[in-house]
DNA sequence: GAAAAAACGAGAGCGATGCTCTCGCTTTAA
DNA sequence: TTAAAGCGAGAGCATCGCTCTCGTTTTTTC
């Protein structure tokens, strides 16, 4: 029932990804539990399907910004990723919650069913720095390739796996800004700020991405 | 009692932050589960408690690691800090989660008794940064001031409140360094980094210090 | 030292939770 | 028409947070 997930999507956002609960979901589709578990085998599986649904969410919200961009203009696309992200977490806290936040306790999410939808959003990441790397546009960035070994190997694998051309010190960039754009806006969906609150977080996250931009080598 | 607060941390590592019982720290206890609610005034006491005992324990962590390194060297500084929050959130993750993680449901922290200890680490980081800038050890990494007149006036009220001395373009480059050293713990801890994974993550946290070090002009 | 007061632990109990099981009723398939 | 599958209701189990009362023990006070 397409119904169940979406009063799971409304007891997500208003109660938190923990505090879902399956007999309330019961209740407010007028039904008993037991009724529920005919098709959803466990408060688990819901969470999983609520997990996809938000991953898939996300990534159609950062493809569509990301494509209202130029195609050659990829410190833009970068930017309109990010912006995207923020939004999206912004506006869809407890979902974003589920996503990025601490595990819920007691619940692994099945690999199987998440990593493709989960992938979205550093798939584009790679596919905007790859491009610009075949472009040419992308900066200078590093002294250095990476020294340890080990990394080194772990860098190669990727490129495999995915296809890719960047060098070492730009991949490692790339991981880098992609932990730190969702570091910033972990830092404002929940608050870690602290006492320094700021007026207009918009525009501070834009400052950020500039920076990062600028670290990733999108000039 | 302390050993309320001793048992709790070890249900708070092995079953994470909502999966704390008081009813199961009682029967470890050896106690029946009343008898707890005399010492402690609810579940979300306790849940304070441990937020604050985790805010200082990695503070002190931190304070230790900066204290190591030579009062004069900024950017081992930085590194020190760096490394000594991932390696205390790797080593206690859990523990991490409930400070950085998602929020707990239904759980609103104290502003009274965890800002406090809640901001040691960022207090530590702005200590370096301003104590690289008054030595002149500052490289110059921003082109323009930032344009927001609001954020200017946010940055203004952090350094009055701070007695910083800073210009605007490196607190809010300390601001994103900030949040991304986090966002890089986060995505290690949590496994955010998907298939991705990397066989030396400490090395991989390392680079992303020495960039971010860069991005922060602590060259 | 005796009496009053405070602290403490045990236990029962309330309303919730996730989840399982069985019992019927309804809809579909053979 | 009959057999089979799908479905919802309800009872029940163990767990949770939390409150209340009732004795016992310890501490304070006179």
């Amino acid at each position: 029932m397409s119904e169940i997930l979406s009063i799971g999507r409304q007891h997500l956002a208003v109660h938190g990804a923990a505090g879902l609960s399956l007999r309330a979901v019961a209740r407010d589709l007028g039904v008993v539990s037991s009724a529920v578990y005919r098709y959803v085998k466990s408060r688990d599986e819901l969470l999983t399907l609520l997990l996809v649904d938000g991953y898939n969410a996300l990534g159609d919200a950062v493809d569509h910004a990301v494509n209202q961009v130029p195609a050659d203009d990829f410190a833009a696309q970068f930017r309109a990723l990010g912006g995207a992200v923020r939004e999206w977490a912004v506006a869809e806290p407890a979902r974003y919650g589920l996503l990025f936040g601490s595990p819920v306790p007691g619940y692994e999410a099945p690999s199987e069913q998440t990593t493709g939808p989960g992938t979205r959003v550093i798939v584009q990441l790679v596919r905007i720095i790859e491009g610009a790397h075949r472009a040419g546009a992308l900066r200078e960035v590093a002294r250095a390739p990476v020294p340890d070994p080990r990394l080194a190997a772990d860098f190669a694998a990727i490129r495999e796996e995915m296809g890719l051309s960047v060098p070492d010190d730009v991949l490692a960039r790339g991981v880098l800004v992609w932990a730190a754009v969702f570091g910033a806006v972990n830092f404002e969906v929940f608050g870690q700020y602290g006492r320094a609150t700021f007026s207009d977080p918009a525009a501070l996250f834009e400052l950020h991405l500039a920076a990062l931009a600028e670290t990733a080598g999108l000039s």
